[in-house]
RNA sequence: CGGCGAUUAGCGCAGUUUGGUAGCGCACUUGGUUUGGGUCCAAGGGGUCGCAGGUUCAAAUCCUGCAUCGCCGACCA
């Protein structure tokens, strides 16, 4: 490709919408346009990134026996109404109607279609297990979409659904795409981590999500410090302390705290350790009434409530919801702010953490005061006690080795065991070697293609923009030739070598545009092309080239004839 | 959905307080200069000042409504 006939699209100044570093430099390598709030224009460097990785899952997916196939991306909403999911998806779900006022609507996901197809052609254990995929374009209408295409409307995904009789055939499956996913994401050169994931509302069994490590992640991963065990800070297990609850050594004392209706204040206004500080949160219950059903949670002062966790309590509503202020003081007489759990007439939940705590300080349950020295049992009952807290770096981890710390990722990959969900709701079923039918037993595996792009990015740049890992770079080299308008010698021996690496397999772009130098690196090393080749004045008397590295400031000069297989070498 | 803010040339912005000729930088075009790291000089093209009303002799500027975009929050495969 000549520089010259392409649209290469840089910009010099950094765009000011651009928040995270991938964006501003896909928009300022000309990767991507936006054309409204999450909808992007892949100009043609984004794109060949784009099918770089598209290749690779394809190729990755082929070779676990995968197949593939294209679903439409307008879907009728009666497949989605036989799921219950046309009620349940929420305005994420993009509703739309045709000229003949049916109802339709555009694919978030693909699992009723491929329910349905695979409903109609599939009816024999025999033709069993299978697994169908697609890369495709998927369309969530985001409340708020952001980061250009890590968070977008509009994305293109891979999915996949597998179909069994049997668990023990889906776990074989669900392995061979975690294997499969391990390997596309080493492929892709991207520093990554599977993690054990909640199944959300898509349900199921078990899930794992892959995630690449960045700080611009908007999840965080608990690691173990001493094995394997990773897992989203959503489902990792806060694990119940070792420790035993000291023995009360104080006596309760109810005392006056106007205006402290945070816990961070009353560590401050009355020098508490934030550890000996109990809040209590109160939510929604499942209620059979008009009348709202409240229930309190229990947490120490420093953790953050797990609202995921909670949400899986029995007779806790899910999602979860807060009480307002006025439901809270309809119920309990208080503020928000002096809420505690000594007298508290609503079902109370104590987090393990906050369970073990001794001699605490938390709200009074009257306006303006707290109860300090507070103990468990002696003062208050502790009765239910449950995993309500989102770990925190330092805790032990589930696993049993190490503790854990806490990392940013951008979440790439989730794959899930689906079990009967769908084909139960849409009546997916074979007939057995018994002859009974029989709904089959899912799994659903998709890869964020387009995030990947961004991820990719995020994980690998400096100062003078991309640097992409050799299997995603949109060229392999970059001819720079140094004055060629004004050089036949340079100009002969650039449209040579530009011929000679076309021809030897290369992915080539030729910098023929009539610019100084310095646009010319500037440029290339902001596209991120990993292998530059150099041609200039300075080393024809000798006959040579100078050759450079994107990622490594590497330059080496080389005899012309050597190019070719130094870059096939490398 | 709530709070805040923005909308002026392709991009980034000033001008709005105090109404009176539409500006700057980058990009683009032309000519010259320079030539191994985003040159320098000169000349030029490009605007329904988001849209619709209103006030006024006169509106980018003041008033009203609407739209779009962004940030924060809530929400969420």
């Amino acid at each position: 490709m000549r520089t010259s006939q392409y649209l290469l699209g840089t910009l010099k100044e950094i765009p000011a919408d651009a928040e995270v570093v991938s964006h501003q430099l896909m928009l300022r390598a000309g990767m991507v346009r936006r054309v409204a709030s999450g909808l992007y224009t892949w100009t043609p460097t984004g794109l060949r990134v784009l099918r770089k990785v598209e290749r690779i899952v394809r190729e990755e997916m082929n070779a676990t026996g995968a197949i593939e196939i294209l679903m439409p991306m307008v879907q009728p909403a009666d497949l989605w109404q036989e799921s219950g999911r046309l009620d349940d998806y929420g305005p994420e779900l993009l509703r739309l109607k045709d000229r003949h006022q049916r109802d339709f609507v555009l694919g978030p996901t693909h699992e009723e279609v491929i329910s349905e197809l695979v409903r109609k052609e599939v009816s024999s254990y025999k033709q069993l297990p299978l697994n169908l995929f697609q890369i495709q374009t998927k369309f969530r209408d985001e409340i708020r979409p952001r980061f250009g295409v890590m968070r977008s409307r509009e994305f293109i995904m891979k999915d996949a659904y597998s179909f069994h009789t049997s668990e023990a055939c889906l776990e074989k499956t669900y392995q061979a795409m975690y294997d499969a996913y391990s390997r596309i994401f080493t492929r892709l050169g991207l520093n990554f981590r599977p993690v054990i994931a909640d199944t959300g509302s898509i349900g199921g069994s078990m899930s794992h999500e892959f995630h690449v490590l960045a700080s611009s992640g908007e999840d965080d991963i608990a690691f173990s410090s001493e094995s394997d065990y990773a897992a989203n800070v959503e489902l990792a297990e806060a694990v119940a302390p070792a420790a035993e609850r000291s023995a009360a050594t104080e006596e309760m004392v109810k005392t006056a705290t106007p205006d402290t209706k945070t816990i961070q204040h009353l560590v401050e206004q009355f020098n508490v350790p934030v550890e000996k500080t109990l809040k209590t949160l109160i939510v929604h219950g499942v209620s059979e009434t008009d009348q709202p059903n409240l229930v309190a949670l229990v947490l120490r002062g420093d953790h953050n409530l797990n609202e995921i966790k909670a949400a899986k309590i029995e007779g806790l509503l899910s999602p979860l919801e807060f009480a307002n202020d006025d439901e809270i003081r309809e119920a309990t007489g208080v503020s928000p702010g002096s809420i505690g759990p000594v007298g508290l007439p609503l079902r109370t939940i104590v987090d393990r953490s906050a369970a073990v705590v001794s001699d605490f300080v938390t709200g009074a349950n009257e306006d303006g005061f707290h109860l300090f020295g507070v103990n468990w049992e002696r003062d208050v009952a502790c009765t239910e006690v449950a995993d309500l807290r989102d770990v925190i770096e330092g805790d032990l981890s589930p696993c049993g080795k190490g503790t854990l710390s806490i990392a940013r990722g951008i979440e790439v990959g989730h794959i899930f065991q689906l079990g009967t969900t769908y084909s139960d709701a849409m009546k997916v079923g074979v007939l057995n070697e018994t002859g009974k039918n029989q709904n089959l037993t899912m799994g659903c595996y998709g890869i964020g293609v387009s995030r990947i792009v961004a991820a990719a990015i995020e994980q690998n740049h400096d100062d003078n923009g991309i640097i992409w890992p050799a299997s995603m770079a949109p060229f392999d080299v970059c001819i720079l030739p140094m004055n060629m308008h004004k050089s036949v010698r340079v100009k002969e021996v650039a449209e040579q070598l530009y011929s000679d690496l076309k021809t030897a397999g290369f992915e080539v772009i030729f910098d023929d545009r009539k610019e100084r130098p310095g646009v010319m690196f500037a440029d290339m090393e902001l596209i991120g092309i990993p292998h530059t080749i150099v041609i200039g004045e300075r080393n024809l008397d000798e006959q040579a080239v100078e050759y450079t590295s994107r990622s490594s400031s590497d330059k080496v000069k080389m005899p012309i004839s050597d190019v070719v297989n130094y870059l096939k070498a490398l």
